[in-house]
Order: structure tokens, then sequence, then C-alpha cells
DNA sequence: TGTGAGTTTTAAACCGATTTAGCCGTTGAG
DNA sequence: CTCAACGGCTAAATCGGTTTAAAACTCACA
């Protein structure tokens, strides 16, 4: 409607050629210093700026670097490993200049989504893309990250050691005498623990656990639960169970958002932690740093997946077409939401 | 470098011109039955898509909403409500199949940023435009929503009761009886507190803590301290403090993270709350509702003001022309970090 | 068979920049 | 004095689409 101010606008007020006020902006040296210095005054009085759309057009790159996320934005932004991860893509593009553009799924169709996404590259926060997914980012030449999700050989990616830590973790558990307990997890789904084949997040996870499980000779009392990822909703499925075996003597969390909510179910039901119930939590997220007694658990830096995620991409931008898989270390955190013994 | 595949191929193959192609993508029902079909089929085949930059210049829209933020990404992804306001915003777009891109401050210049960013519309939060910043957004003719700014007569805004919101919650504090207190604010740079001509949010709620004062006509001790919006820089600063009147009854804090940092303070100096030190609040972020005791504070929602902004910004989109401020209401949280009394 | 309305299809202009190839006038070396 | 190199600038091609105006075709009806 408005005719915006374009640099032909500028070029003729300045009485100089397109390439010229181009030039003026983009590769300063390659003109006379009065010349560079009217432009840019008239640009200046004109109030020129040039259009991002159509430089990037023109550059064949957008300086934009989009994060797919499977869920919905403020599931995402709720989550707060989410949060973290975000910080270290944030951080990325703060130094290298880049803005940051999110990819929810529109009205669920993530293809239409990554379709419609003006961007330089795609780094996927917990999804395993689908062969339609990969064609599609092939067709559009478009490189791309996954930070946990199944790992893909040609395809660089940043995952935790999901395996090893959930194992460490529920060996302290069992080491301590814990032999009632009940483990909540994320999806009713049915998941691939036998075997080694399951190979997402949660798998690994699973599979950890069940490791830990087999060393051991003694018999233990297990149950399960699943919740989505919230406090909210761990508080929910917890407060449901009907505890055949009796209460469980701890609950082991696959996030600590969950844990939060086996917190919030210990004061409902009056159990002192971690006298009465204990709590295990998975994650290691700063923001329940509050929680008390201080939640034990494993903690990956999500800040850490996000800033390699993006030097993956760097290195896809760049020349080499090396594809690298990186593994994040776990970090135990004894807090007392464990019993010492 | 690889030649993409563009609208031209798919024309060249299937025997039509790029209109026809166009038109399939676009306005399907321009196109025969027949011919249409035959498009479908062979962009499918050949794996086209539509070049989204390309499509955006020629249509002079993005589909993509900015959202400026005065801070570095991960300042803002680790503040609650901010937290809470990308939800709302996340929302909108979720709904209306927008993207979202995050626009901080390149290398700490806004205009910059904003200059590059290719979006619809810029909603800011926490930012009260300077005159360059508004030259800019004309100059490009963005429309602009702010939240939580200095309110400007002719741009749509959305903000806090913050004065109502502090003075009702320091009547509640001092109604029981608290006489010595201690603020915790944002930052050190002086603040308009006198008259009522500063309008940042942080001036508000500080004349609402001051006419709460001003309205007792016993004497108080009162000590100032400031800190960042985080837990651990509001524990650094307690932890320094000289406390020349002897240790406060209450800690009045500016934001929830500060109060959580005020806890661990309590928590370090083996301080019970609210026995031997109470606190308070401010913003009511759902993620600190985990804090035993439960905080006393004054909740905002911020997942309403990021919907509020963004439906300003659908009326601006619109042909109407007129300019709302909204502002939204308070919600008082009796927690149990002040005395009952 | 000619005509006009309606339906399909297309050529060409356009969106607002970047970039390549080359023009023109100076210089400095041989 | 000549020629190559260079600095400063520009015309024109390009990026990959959308959109407008008009051409071409179809078909019913006089």
């Amino acid at each position: 409607m408005k005719n915006r101010l374009t640099i032909l606008d500028v070029a003729r007020e300045a009485g100089v050629s397109k390439t010229a006020v181009s030039f003026a902006f983009n590769s300063p040296q390659r003109l006379a210093a009065a010349t560079l210095k009217k432009i840019l005054a008239i640009a200046e009085t004109l109030g020129y700026v040039p259009d991002p759309t159509a430089r990037r057009l023109a550059r064949r790159s957008s300086g934009n670097l989009g994060v797919l996320i499977p869920q919905t934005l403020p599931e995402a932004f709720v989550h707060p490993h989410f949060q973290e991860m975000f910080q270290g893509i944030g951080e990325f593009c703060e130094r290298r200049e880049f803005s940051l553009t999110l990819i929810p799924p529109l009205q669920g169709c993530l293809l239409k989504a990554v379709s419609n996404a003006a961007v330089d590259g795609v780094i996927t926060l917990g999804f395993t893309p689908t062969d339609t997914f990969l064609g599609l980012m092939e067709k559009r030449s478009l490189p791309l990250v996954t930070v946990d999700s199944r790992i893909d050989s040609a395809i660089p990616s940043v995952t935790f050691e999901d395996f090893l830590a959930s194992r460490d973790l529920l060996r302290q558990v069992l080491g301590r005498g814990y032999r009632n307990l009940h483990f909540l997890t994320f999806s009713t789904a049915p998941v691939e623990v036998r075997g080694n084949a399951g190979s997402r997040s949660l798998e690994r996870r699973l599979r950890g656990f069940r490791d830990a499980l087999e060393e051991l000779t003694e018999s233990v009392f297990v149950s399960y639960g699943s919740s989505r990822v919230s406090s909210a909703s761990a508080y929910a499925s917890l407060m449901s169970q009907s505890w055949q075996t009796g209460l469980p003597e701890v609950i082991v969390c696959c996030s600590d958002a969950q844990a939060a909510g086996a917190y919030a179910f210990a004061e409902k039901k009056g159990l002192r932690i971690p006298e009465d119930l204990a709590v295990t939590g998975f994650d290691g997220s700063q923001s329940l740093s509050h929680l008390r007694p201080q939640l034990t658990t494993v903690r990956q830096s999500g800040f850490t997946k996000g800033k390699l995620a993006c030097e993956l991409m760097e290195e896809q931008w760049g020349d080499r077409k090396n594809v690298r898989h990186l593994v994040v270390k776990a970090r135990f955190v004894a807090g007392m939401s464990l019993a010492q013994n």
C-alpha cells in the first residue's frame, strides 16, 4: 500500500546507480570516500533501510536459524530443559548475529511449517525426523542438525548419555536399599525397551533402568505410571494410582518437572521426603534448584546441548561436509531427596 | 551452489507456464481440474517446494511475527515472566499459522537487528522505544505493539497495573506490623519515583511502594538493595549487605526470581521464613510455585499479556487503525512467606 | 457461421535487493 | 610513448516467486 522507499529512490536522489547504493551498504571499500559519504548521508535523511526479504532473496541466505520443535510453542517454553537449550542456541545467535525462528508444527503439520520457514538451517529438538521430513530438507537443501533424536549416521547430532546416566542413577537408588520402586515415564505409548533397538532418548533411559535392575539378584517391587512432562500431570498421575503393593519407597522420574509433581504429591499425602518417600529426577534443570530437600537427579546441560548443536550447524554451513555425533556427559547431583543411608 | 528446483522447472516439466504452477499452489480454483492435478503431481514427484523468501518478497508479507527483547536471548529465556509471555504469543502464532522470530539486539545494536528482521510486525517486551527506533518502524511501516513500556498514546500497548499491585502488596506487609523493610530493586540506575513522572514498569512499582509507605504515620526502617532479575544475583546482593539497622524483618522483592534468592539467603543464614525473615515477591510466576513456604506475591499473567499483545497486533494489521491500551489486572497471592498475624 | 460470455492459460511486469561483467579514465612501469 | 593494471562506477542479469492484463479456447445461442 505505502510505497516503501527503495534503493532506487536513494540512487536517484544521490545521482548514482543502484549498484553504488548497494555497495555503500555492503562493500563500502569499493566506493570513493566522498561518494560513500554522500550516499550514506542521503540514505540517512531519506530514512532508507534495505528490505531484508529482498536482500535474502538476492543473497540466497537469510541470517536466520530455524529451531524445530515437535510440540506447540507454549509446551516448549514451559519445559525447563528446552528453555536451557534455547539459551544455548540463543547465545550462538547473539554472537553470530543470527536471528532465531522457532518453527512449531502449523496446525500439527510439520512439513508445511518447514516449507514456509525462511531459514538457513534447521536444528530439531527432541524429534526424530521422518523420511518425508528428511526428503523436504534435502529438496530445499537445508542443513539439518538433530538434538535428542534417534541417531542417523548421515545427520550431525547431539545427544545425551541417557543410558549410562539412568543406569548409574538407578544403581544409586538400589544401592541404598530401596526395593519398592515406582517409575514415572513420559507416555503410555509402548516403548521398545527389550534389546537395544530403541534409541530415542526415553528408550535409552528406560534401558538404563532395566540394566540396573537386572544387575540385582534380589527381588524388587516395581510399578509404572506415566504423565506428560509437567509437574501438574505427574501429580495427577500419582494421585490416581491405586498402589496395589503399598506406597512405593521411591519415585523414579524421567524429568525434574515430574519430580516436582512427586513433591506436591508427598506434601498432599503428608509424606516426608526422603524419610517416607524418596524421589529422583532427571535433567537437573536450574529452574528447579529451589526444591527442598534438594532433588537427587542427573544433570544434563541444555545450554551445552544447544551450543554444540549450533557448532555442528556451523560446520555444515562451512565447506567441510563431515558429520559428527556429539554426546553430552551426565553429572550426578546428589540431593537429599534420597536417604543417605 | 546447488541449483534449487524452481517454479520454472515444474512448469517446463508439466508443459505449462510459471503462472499456472503458481496458481496451482495459490489459487487452485482458477485452474481446470485436470491441469491442477497434473501440476501438483509433477511438483510432488519432482519434490518442488516454493521458496519462502521469494514468496515473501512478491507478496510483501512474511507470515512472521517479530518479538523484540532488550536483553540477550539467554537472559530472556531465563526469566519466568518472559517465558510466560512467550507462551501467550506462541499460542497466537500457533493458531494463526505465524512463525515467531525473536529479535535480540545484535551486538547490542537494536536498530540493526530490527532492520534485518523480516517480519510483519514487532511486539516489544519490556522496552521503551527510543525515537530512532520509532522512526525506523515508521520507515519500514511496520506495526508496533509494546508490552510493559512507557505508554505512548500513538502505540497500542499492554501493561500491568504495577502501581496498584505494589501499593496493595506493601499495605499488606505494613498491615501485619512489619516496620523494618529491605527493598530489593532491579538496578542501581536512578529511578524517578518522586512525582508521577516515571512510568516504566519498575517506576510504577516503586511509586506504589512509596504511596503505601506514606499512608503510614508510624516511622519505618527502610533499606535498599539492587540486583539483576535472577535468583543468584539477588542472593549475592543480600549476602553483601552490611545491614546497619540490623537484619530486616521482611525483604520486599521486585520479582519472584529475586525472592528465590532471598530464600537461599535465609537458608544460608539459618533464618526461618517467615518467623525470622519474611519475603514477598512480584510476578507470581508458575515456575516458582514449588518454593516452600509458598511465596506471598502479586501475580500477573504473562500468558495473558502475550496474548493480548497479539490481539492488538492483529488489529493493526486489519484496516481499523484504532489504538488501544490494555491493562492487565493483578491477583494477590497470599502465601506463607509473610506471617499471618 | 458469427458472437458474446465464461473459462483457462499465459506473457510480461513487478517485488527490492545483490552481483557480474565491463566501461572509462588514471597511473606507473617498461 | 605504450600498454597493463587499477580505482571508481554502472548497465544488466539474477534471485524465485506473484499478479495483472490480455490472449486463447470453449460452448451455447441467434
